[in-house]
DNA sequence: TTATATGCGATAAAAAAACTCGTATATATC
DNA sequence: GATATATACGAGTTTTTTTATCGCATATAA
C-alpha cells in the first residue's frame, strides 16, 4: 500500500543515470539494466513510453540508445508518474468517481483534502531535483 | 499505485460513523457494513484489529458492537495506517532495506526526502480531524 | 436455551504488478 | 549487401498483493 511502483522507480533510476552521464553518445537500455539489476525488457518498455512522451530521445541501431530531451528539466514528479501510471489519486473516487460508497460516503471531504496535500508534494518536486 | 487500501478506507468510514453517532449503545458491525456497502466479515476483522490496539472498545453478545475508546482522539493518521498495514514507506528500502539496487542506487537520497514529506503529511493529520 | 454479537485462523478469489516473449524495424559497421 | 546491435510494440505469463469468504469458537442479553 502506498508504494511507488517499480515502473516509476526504474524510470527514475534510468533518467537519473542518463542525465548524470556526461557522454554525448546515447545510452543503451542494457547498460542501465545491467548496472542496476533491472529486467531488460521491462526497462525497455518503460523507456519507450518516456520517449513517446518526449522526455527521452531514442536512437535506433548499433550505438543507439536513449538521450535526455530538454522537456525533462521542468517536469514535475506527478506529471512523470501520471505518464507511467495514469491519473494520480489516493482513492478510486478521486480518479473515476465510481465507488460503492458514492451516495453515502462519510469520509470523502477529508480524503479529498489529503489527496490534495499528497498531490502537492509530488507536484512541487521537479525531475531535475532528483539528479 | 499509491492508493489507500480498502482496509484503511473501511476503517476510517467505520471510525467516523461510530464517532459521530450520538448513541450510548455500541454499534454492531452489520449496521455499518450495511449502510456503506462493506463486506461484513472483512469489516469485522478490521474492527477486531482496531479493538486490539485499543482504538475501539468491543462489547460481545446481543446488543453488542463497538464504541470509541478515548485513545483515538489524538492518534495520527500514519499510526492508524501502520496499525492496519504495517510500517509505512513509499519504497521497499524504506521499510526493510532489501533491494536489488542496494549497493548501487542513484535515487535513494531523493526518495528518502520524498518519503519523509509524505510521512509528514500523514503524521500531521489526527484522526479526530476526520470526523 | 437461543439468538446475536465479536474473535480469529485459514483459505479462496480477484486484481494489480512485475516480468517475458515474439516479431518487426532501423541503422552503423564490415 | 549482410550482419549485429539497437529500439518498437503487442500479447501473454507469472508472481504478488489485495480483497473477500468460511468455519468454528466464545461471550452474553433476553
Amino acid at each position: 500500500m502506498f508504494k511507488l511502483s517499480k515502473k516509476v522507480e526504474y524510470a527514475l533510476i534510468a533518467i537519473s543515470h542518463i542525465n548524470s552521464s556526461d557522454t554525448e553518445h546515447p545510452i543503451p537500455v542494457s547498460k542501465i539494466s545491467d548496472k542496476y539489476n533491472i529486467p531488460n525488457e521491462l526497462l525497455a518498455k518503460i523507456l519507450q513510453t518516456l520517449s513517446k512522451y518526449e522526455i527521452l530521445d531514442s536512437i535506433k541501431g548499433p550505438k543507439g540508445g536513449y538521450k535526455i530531451k530538454s522537456k525533462f528539466e521542468d517536469l514535475s514528479l506527478v506529471d512523470f508518474i501520471e505518464i507511467l501510471e495514469g491519473r494520480f489519486g489516493i482513492t478510486d473516487c478521486m480518479i473515476d468517481t465510481e465507488c460503492n460508497q458514492i451516495h453515502n460516503c462519510n469520509i470523502i471531504n477529508p480524503m479529498d483534502k489529503i489527496n490534495s496535500k499528497i498531490y502537492r508534494v509530488f507536484s512541487d518536486i521537479k525531475l531535475n531535483q532528483l539528479t
